[in-house]
DNA sequence: AAAATAAATAGTAATAATTACTATTTATTT
DNA sequence: AAATAAATAGTAATTATTACTATTTATTTT
């Protein structure tokens, strides 16, 4: 893949906020240091940088976030201010647990746990 | 809530399916029974059933889809088919038990844990 | 260093999912 | 049967994302 000033600042974006950015807010950002950039250049590049497993996509209901967080982990998400929080597997014994650790308070637990089903054997 | 013949048919096609529609499925399956139902009607029904917890919207990717077992339960998803398969947290002590039991073989597991976080105590 | 090459970009158009709007219809109450 | 307000059909608007294309640019070759 070769080098582009706009790849660079995209990524550089990600990996300097906790956030779990939409691709609005990497857009309006990278304009503030390419302002010629184009919401067309964040997508495409945000989809080369998930294929090079530098940055992963999570669905947050119906919008993408970009995580530049690639250790297997969960996340937090608060139902008030719509954060995402980063949590390790190790650490979620139960929603006790989170709530000492984390100061938060579990509402809900949703997982999905992808692979292949017996259709394919 | 008043009664309508688009809403009980609407209803009727999500508890009458294990495939967790999407608006567009039930759309097309309403058509049949009401020719002259609209995309609109569709999506507003569903926000009331869901309102009136008749229905859970999961969000499958990017996509909305629409789940008419409200007893708590998680999923399994087949990254090949993409069907959404429902399982019950008990069942699910490992990955090795959801192999044994639902012959599905786990590659992920994504969890988001929703509540409140620490700076709205 | 200049020319050649192919990848990347800007800008715009297209698509898909969902929500909003409004005149008309319909279920329910009076 | 008339009145009322909720629900609908049909369409327009919005939002997120992808596709397209002429131009630019990073890298390789001469
Ligand atoms: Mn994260
Ligand atoms: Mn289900
Ligand atoms: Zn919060
Ligand atoms: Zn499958």
């Amino acid at each position: 893949m070769r080098y582009s000033q706009q790849r660079e600042v995209i990524l550089n974006l990600i990996q300097n906020t906790k956030i779990h950015p939409t691709a609005d807010w990497i857009y309006s950002k990278a304009k503030t240091h390419i302002p010629k950039i184009s919401l067309g250049t964040v997508y495409r590049n945000l989809k080369k940088l998930e294929q090079d497993k530098l940055i992963a996509t999570i669905y947050d209901g119906n919008v993408a976030r970009y995580d530049s967080n690639m250790e297997k982990h969960d996340h937090l998400k608060c139902n008030i201010c719509g954060d995402l929080i980063d949590i390790n597997k190790n650490n979620i014994d139960i929603s006790k647990t989170i709530l000492r650790n984390f100061n938060f308070k579990v509402s809900d637990i949703e997982m999905t746990i992808s692979g292949t089903c017996k259709k394919h054997t």
